[in-house]
RNA sequence: GCGGAUGUGGCGGAAUGGCAGACGCAGCAGACUCAAAAUCUGCCGGUGGUGACAUCGUGCGGGUUCAAGUCCCGCCAUCCGCACCA
């Protein structure tokens, strides 16, 4: 009798073979294959089994595309600035270097455990200045390229984080971090020109094999629509106010005009008798909350005593101000047509305000309308030469129609908003820009970077509105690299997201120190072909990611402009009830225990069993001992049936070839938690097998164990071994192949049914035909074989069902 | 409000329209043991029946089909995303 399984000897055993003797080498000759985590940032409570689990579904499908021969690129690194790693900082009062530094050893330790095939020689780390040399370097070029800008504006801010945030940051009027409501502050910040590549963001997504849920948030987020804008003029001034509809077919149908409380017209358009009221609501508008006001469904407005006059047939509607209409979307200023949108019907409701149909739903005009009719079909009436024409048609053609007659023009609209890259905080890269009193922004040359982050006493952000580098005057103070005359140094940081947009580059070429990456390197190994993270990111960091790509691509860094191919987002791993694991609620489990206990082929194996990889899954403990049995009882089978393996019989053949089969396709349609269970059932069945006929076959066990290799990598090494294989199972580089022929049973075992209900079973050979079949199946049920059968199926293979009255 | 996902035993979950509950956890019984652990064997949705079996059963209500967890229509619940974007 062979040893038992001890994974502890085992593990430790291979981790040292791995490490003297790398199994996934680049020999030149073999084909890439790039498969990346979404790289994590260094937080001080280390890594959980939720983690964990990411990170063996990347590993497992590097392990599978090493087997068919491919180099893979498998990197890690760590996204170390930002606010998590600084709030941990300021918390345990411990500089944020310092911490950094202790944290990326600790995860790093727990990483290893997973015995993933990271090749470390590629880490980088964000914080690293030969690291963030480069992403100063993209701010300059996109600077150059008038794609980085400077504007004072009302953003979004975080009275808690105490720094300014991107749209892409705030999640329901709060803050995405640290869930604060979030307030307006006019900043001065730098803007990144995302907007500019609003188009190519959204028309590439179709060449993406990602999620559809993703592609759709980021196509949402982008928000393209087509429309026109309108000139209404103001009556009795030579003033006009231009309004947004992607519905100028309905026109004719404009009873009233909303501005935005914050329209810079909005006070002036005020009577004296409507003075008063005007400026009441434009100053409660302006101190209510982001939140009151998405919260707040009921519509409030004021007639500001002012009329304009629609340009297509001169008819005088009142102007209205009022806080549903967004002043940072279109023109600030609407149209409104309260017969065909169900806001402005709302509106027109409450207020009295008079409703003219414009289109006829189903060949007549609504009556006693209760609701808008929004669809754009059906047949114009009310608008003058439009009448009779379709609404669809209108709606498509309208934006030409208004242009050529001079009352308005086509336009695109985007919720899309330019990023707000700067951040008030210390913990990020220095945005490498300087000040000068003559010559206005200059960039720091480019051999001139990093700018490396100063050291400082106090990094805790001011509140001000100033980064804590405003309070270093040897370092804000410097000289203008352009007409050398004293200048101030930029003091805003760049965000968390700066150096994640561009990382999965740097690793293929990450000791270059001319160029952010080699172009050889660049075109042998990128892009990315396989990119495994949380959902979490859809618009942020994958948002960002593309725009980055685009613009190296654009300045002819990259030769590609689609940074990941294909997306896998694993769903996350909770704990008990679907409580989301977390320090605060004490149930976060660490794989720590959980590898001593029981290995870290058990655990990997596990991660996978709890459930289908892109779902959410809670975990439970208990299951984990399933696994860690089943791989004892693989192992006693070929331990056992090693030193003398029986002959090869045509039953185990055709098991091994479904085996194959099977394992191969649950794992190419990503279907882990199938592959695991179908592991067990296989095995389950070649024990059996086994017993029944005195022992197993070389083949069978080689097999078996090179399956498993990806999912169980120490035990596989180990059985390879004990199987007489001098190099590495993942050397032999030879994914099994299934062949279909020897897979096919003679005779199969189907179901007999009467009116669709189960009664028994039958052996039929394969091509059994009907009349056989069916006698057989007389046969099997005997007396209950309906007398009054009607009718009977027979589908070969499948099943017979008697129908009867 | 709009969009998407999910809903199956005590639990996690499995089922190209063709035997619902594979696989595993937990549980029960047995073997081994002085005993326990480990391991092995068997049972394991509800109801009725000693039993062969019968009958109900995949969130709810309809429908299509010889046959529906699966397809279609209408609901409900939970979760996620978006949320006055004109």
């Amino acid at each position: 009798m062979a040893a038992t399984y001890n994974h502890k000897s085992v593990e430790k055993k291979w981790r040292g073979r791995w490490e003297a003797h790398p199994i996934n080498v680049n020999d030149g000759r073999k084909p890439k294959y790039y498969c990346l985590d979404m790289f994590p940032y260094p937080s001080g409570s280390g890594l959980h089994v939720g983690h964990w689990r990411g990170y063996v579904i990347s590993d497992v499908w590097s392990r599978y595309k090493m087997l068919h021969g491919y180099y893979v690129i498998h990197p890690m690194g760590w996204d170390a600035f930002g606010l998590p790693a600084e709030n941990y900082a300021i918390k345990n009062g411990v500089h944020p270097k310092i911490s950094t530094a202790q944290n990326v050893a600790n995860i790093k330790r727990q990483i290893k455990d997973i015995s993933a095939v990271y090749d470390w020689d590629m880490e980088v780390n964000t914080t690293d200045p030969e690291f963030y040399k480069w992403t100063q370097w993209i701010f300059v070029k996109m600077f150059k390229a008038g794609l980085a800008y400077e504007k004072e504006m009302p953003i979004n801010w975080c009275p808690s984080c105490k720094t300014g945030l991107a749209n892409e940051e705030v999640v329901n009027g709060c803050c995405e971090r640290c869930h604060s409501e979030v307030t307006k502050k006019n900043l001065k910040q730098w803007m990144l020109k995302i907007t500019a590549y609003a188009d190519r963001l959204l028309e590439d997504l179709d060449q993406l094999d990602w999620p559809e849920k993703v592609k759709k948030m980021q196509s949402d987020w982008i928000g393209r629509s087509y429309g026109a804008e309108v000139d209404f003029k103001v009556e009795g001034t030579d003033k006009a106010i231009t309004v947004y509809t992607t519905r100028p077919d309905t026109l004719y149908g404009a009873t009233f005009m909303v501005l935005a409380p914050e329209h810079v017209m909005a006070k002036e358009l005020a009577t004296d008798e409507t003075r008063e009221d005007v400026e009441n609501y434009i100053y409660r508008a302006s101190t209510r909350s982001n939140i009151d006001r998405m919260q707040d469904k009921e519509k409030t407005g004021v007639f500001t005593g002012s009329y304009a006059i629609n340009p297509l047939n001169g008819a005088k509607v009142p102007i209205w101000l009022s806080d549903y209409v967004l002043a940072d979307y279109g023109t600030g200023a609407i149209m409104c047509v309260p017969a065909h949108d169900d806001r402005d019907f709302e509106f027109a409701k409450k207020f009295s305000l008079p409703i003219i149909q414009v289109i006829a739903k189903d060949g007549r005009e609504i009556e006693n309308m209760t609701e808008a009719y929004t669809e754009a079909s059906g047949t114009m009436i009310n608008s003058g030469e439009w009448n009779g024409m379709e609404s669809s048609v209108l709606k498509r053609e309208a934006p030409a129609m208004i242009e050529k007659m001079g009352y308005g023009r086509k336009k695109v609209n985007y919720k899309l908003r330019d990023w707000v890259f700067s951040r008030q905080r210390y913990w990020g890269e220095p945005i490498p820009i300087v000040h000068c009193p003559d010559c206005g922004c200059v960039p720091v040359p480019e051999d001139q970077l990093p700018v490396l982050l100063p050291e400082v006493e106090k990094y805790e952000p001011t509140g001000t509105g100033e980064s804590p580098l405003a309070a270093i005057d040897s370092w804000v103070n410097t000289t203008c690299p352009c007409c050398g005359k004293p200048a101030k140094r930029e003091t805003n940081t760049m965000p968390q997201w700066a150096g994640s947009s561009w990382y999965f580059l740097r690793y293929v070429d990450n000791k270059n120190k001319e160029e952010l990456v080699g172009k050889e390197r660049a075109s042998q190994y990128l892009p990315v072909d396989m990119y495994i993270g949380g959902v979490e990111h859809a618009v942020l960091h994958l948002l960002y990611s593309r725009f980055y790509t685009k613009f190296l691509h654009d300045i002819g860094v990259v030769d590609f402009d689609e940074p990941f191919k294909k997306l896998f987002n694993q769903g996350m791993i909770n704990g008990k009830n679907g409580v989301k694991m977390s320090k605060s609620m004490g149930n976060v489990v660490s794989p720590d225990d959980l590898i001593e206990d029981y290995g870290c082929d058990a655990l990997r194996m596990y991660e996978l069993f709890v459930g289908p990889p892109e779902m959410d899954a809670e975990w439970d403990d208990r299951g984990i001992d399933g696994v860690r049995r089943f791989i004892s009882r693989l192992w006693n089978l070929i331990q056992d049936s090693a030193a003398a393996p029986a002959a090869e019989t045509a039953d185990m053949i055709k098991l091994r070839h479904k085996m194959i089969y099977d394992i191969t396709a649950r794992l190419e349609s990503f279907s882990l938690n199938t592959v695991i269970s179908g592991f067990m059932e296989y095995t389950n069945k070649l024990i059996e097998l086994a017993k029944r006929q005195g022992g197993i076959d070389k083949e069978t066990m080689d097999t078996v164990v090179t399956l498993l290799a990806p999912f169980a990598p120490h035990a596989a090494e180990e059985l390879w071994e004990t199987l007489g294989h001098e190099e590495s199972v993942f050397e032999n580089n030879q994914w099994p192949q299934a062949d279909e022929e020897a897979m096919k049973d003679d005779a199969l075992e189907i179901a007999i049914q009467v009116n669709g209900k189960m009664k028994g079973k039958v052996t039929l050979a394969v091509d059994a035909d009907r009349d056989t079949a069916l006698a057989a199946a007389r046969e099997a049920l005997g007396s209950r074989y309906p007398e009054n059968a009607i009718k009977e199926i027979y589908v070969p293979g499948k099943i017979i069902n008697i129908v009867a009255k």
